[in-house]
DNA sequence: CGTGCCCTTGAGTACAATCAACGTTCGTGG
DNA sequence: CCACGAACGTTGATTGTACTCAAGGGCACG
């Protein structure tokens, strides 16, 4: 069931038997979701956490005057919300972005399990640490890239975690998420998100619609975004056994 | 030696004494930097960690044509590289913006204590998680907030989290950054920058200058920013104990 | 065959960048 | 003691990026 948390897992770290049994253990439970649902609210205090196996979500911050931003993008195997681990409620919503199916794990039996099996605890830890090296990559991009870098960059993060999970086909993979959805990821108008995913497209660097982007040349994509991939940690630095 | 931690520890959580005691025990080495000095190079290997005592000091991304993206402020009490201890090195800079006092620790010995005190672990993890929490508030305001608007949320924050640790005096605290810094945190331009600044000040909201803040109407100020503390978990969701 | 959602395009506006210059302060050295 | 340079803050003028407003097209769904 939860093979996808797992395959995240072993892009950074070995997993043994034993510890792979007990994750499966304590992620018994499966919970569906529809797209476009909020399904944390922030400040609700939580006892729970869910591991996202299918599908695509987002966290979100509203803000009064209704304008919206997306915090991040949490793709399958993704712990969507395990640092209410530790903080016991989320200080942003967490919407779907399209149907969802999520293994859930107790408060309760995480604390078990990370107490018994302390390496277990770094390597969950470590996946929140991601988290928020993800967010320092987006606030590069919204405040020193351009519209079309930005995008650029976005993308380019996509594809490598969507292959890490074996979750793309060849150069292409979905992206069930409305332009509406980009602008308010690089924090842009709708219609200037229009225009910049139209340079991308003059630029022959990728074909984007109907919820599938294909990227034509991830080299120069990359190029334009200054992406280096340093930051989701899939290199020597976080090879097998080094956060144990 | 390391009590500006502690009370930044235990604005969320109790902190038993043998808590206390472990943690000054491994906590037990000290070191000086000189401002304007990059202490942590991204990509390079660590093995030990730094919890900052006295001073300021900032995550930075630098970019090829020498733009510069300021990532995070860190605080006295903050533990500025403690991700290292789960990702093994950083993807960004550190950099001191004054003199630092820093104490260190071993990654083994982090290794040891979090083994024995899994409670210590979550509060260490919680620190962790508190600082993801502050980039997505940095991410909503390059996103979606007027200059103007990000820097009241800016100054908010920073107040806020200096009274947790007894560092203001009264409405003013020190904050020994230049324009050029403050701008690399908005993402804007320096002239921009001065003139929004000019702006708070114009409004009645605040004072800034000399490397002091002096926030006129906190009130107000808050509400130009939409600033919620919530994010910061000073509230009843993190009450004593509660992620123990 | 409407209706609504999403994408696209054009025209005018506003916020922020760039370029350039100048004042102030402070430390250094003649 | 004063000349000098460097770093920082401030201001004005111009350019450009991105926003807003508005309208129209394609497509799916009832």
């Amino acid at each position: 069931m939860i093979d996808v948390f797992l395959r995240k897992l072993r892009a950074r770290h070995a997993v043994s038997d034993e510890e792979e049994r007990v994750l499966r253990g304590i992620l018994n439970r499966e919970r569906r979701f529809e797209a476009r649902q909020t399904i944390v609210h922030p400040g609700v205090p939580l006892n729970e956490s869910m591991c996202l196996l299918e599908g695509f979500t987002g966290r979100v911050q509203m803000l009064k005057d209704g304008e919206r931003q997306l915090l991040e993008l949490n793709l399958a195997g993704d712990f969507v919300d395990l640092h209410a681990f530790v903080l016991k409620s989320l200080d942003h919503a967490l919407e779907t972005l399209s149907d969802c199916r999520m293994a859930i794990v107790s408060h309760a039996d995480l604390q078990t399990v990370t107490e018994q099996h302390p390496r277990l605890a770094r390597l969950l830890w470590f996946q929140t640490a991601l988290d928020a090296a993800i967010h320092r990559a987006w606030v590069t991009s919204l405040g020193r890239r351009t519209a079309m870098a930005a995008f650029a960059h976005l993308f380019c993060e996509i594809k490598t975690r969507l292959d890490i999970v074996g979750l793309t086909s060849g150069d292409g993979f979905p992206l069930p998420m409305t332009q509406c959805d980009l602008a308010d990821i690089a924090g842009l108008s709708a219609v200037h998100t229009n225009r910049s995913l139209q340079a991308l497209r003059a630029a022959g660097l990728l074909k984007i619609g109907q919820g599938q982007v294909e990227i034509l040349d991830f080299a120069k994509l990359a190029k334009v975004a200054e992406f280096d991939p340093g930051y989701l940690f899939l290199g020597d630095n976080a090879a097998p056994g080094s956060a144990g």
